[in-house]
DNA sequence: CTATAATATGAGCGATAGCTCACCTTATCT
DNA sequence: AGATAAGGTGAGCTATCGCTCATATTATAG
């Protein structure tokens, strides 16, 4: 009974030697995505550039997609240990300050791989295994909220859940949008231009007084 | 001498039967876009979709980006007359009301086809002939600086043009991923506290005085 | 040293993609 | 009515894709 045909059990790894295969494939996938593309990365190519055979490939990533969300996974847990870091320096700051960093952060997160972070965000379609692979923003999203719960009576939102979507969004797409479209504004001083505008938008925005004071 | 074998001449446009065929192409890829997903669209797809033979689609698109290309410029077209409509009924309203308008209006531009959107901003790579679709960002980035300027007594920011790309992206980015992620947040009076907080948002910004007055 | 499991290989299969071209059909002009 | 061009057709070519499987190589166990 119990027929292991050697196929279908992929997605092992435990000896040595797999473990360099597994790097070299993810390794050779990020590379192809920011030479090539998106959709010039075929299992086939990714193979080759890794100096693998295809074979051994599906033997660790049952499909193509598998592979790049290998890639996301690890792009984004460099983001979060950057992001992390700073929300850790935060805590102890007063809100304007801590917001300052964290914007800083974010930018300097989206500047480890901008080529990659670009591909990921412009070309890689989210759909399939791909379709869900933004638990990143989850992190920050929860991060975030602890951080205002924790600043509670230096903000003046009564809302904590939908203040914290504003602020989120805003600086991701902030920084995101200028690492990626507008690199003019990341060039010397320029940078801490940004840095200061963003935080006056969050902090101020977190800082006005609610309409209705208890 | 000069061959014409029929070929390669794709692209013509002028007899009324063939802008029935033009149109049923472009419809019939917006339809398969929502309905299968971005990777699924293929040309032979689109063509039996739309009544058409694959002949036909090549004599008017001379590949399968043009016509997911055509789609996207229908759509911007559409956001625009929304967009611009605001725009000039924030003219002559006061910042903070303008902003409302405004902030209100990026709701209402989603919502126009939000599968449509999704699938445009999820699943379609910005590679090849797609790669600078984005003029509709350009577009209201102008029309919100021409906004600022014509509003500068009441505004407290000195750079205009990162004043603009604070705001647009802000507010592009809030209502973007609210009506695509967090279609929670735009049941019934909820829709009310997003655009409030928002234009709290944009609004504070912008007021803040200078640091320095001149 | 031998048996057995883990790992690696790559020719090649079936499917489908984008796209061409030789040929019909319908409209317009005189 | 006939000529010429505009519009429409679809079988099918080539290329490539994702992926399998029978086989070979290397490591570990007894």
């Amino acid at each position: 009974m119990a027929r292991k045909p050697l196929t279908t059990p992929r997605k092992t790894a435990t000896q040595d030697r797999a473990r360099h295969t597994v790097d070299a494939l993810v390794e050779a996938t990020a590379r192809i995505l920011v030479r090539d593309g998106f959709d010039r990365a075929s299992t086939n190519r990714i193979a080759e550039e890794a100096g693998v055979s295809i074979g051994s490939l599906y033997q660790y990533f049952p499909c193509k997609e598998a592979l790049t969300a290998a890639v996301i996974e690890r792009h984004n847990q460099q983001l979060m240990a950057i992001v992390h870091g700073a929300f850790q320096q935060a805590e102890t700051e007063p809100v304007e300050t801590g917001i300052r960093l964290l914007v800083a952060a974010a930018i300097e997160a989206h500047r480890i791989a901008p080529a990659l972070h670009c591909v990921l965000a412009e070309q890689t379609p989210r759909s399939g295994v791909l379709a869900n692979v933004e638990l990143f923003q989850r992190s920050a999203y929860s991060l975030f909220q602890s951080y205002l719960e924790a600043h509670r009576d230096q903000v003046g939102v009564d809302d904590l859940d939908l203040a914290t979507f504003i602020c989120v969004t805003s600086i991701e797409a902030l920084t995101h949008t200028a690492v990626i479209h507008r690199s003019d504004m990341l060039s010397e001083g320029r940078a801490d231009e940004l840095v200061e505008e963003a935080t006056r938008l969050i902090a101020g925005y977190l800082k006005l007084p609610a309409r209705r004071a208890a």
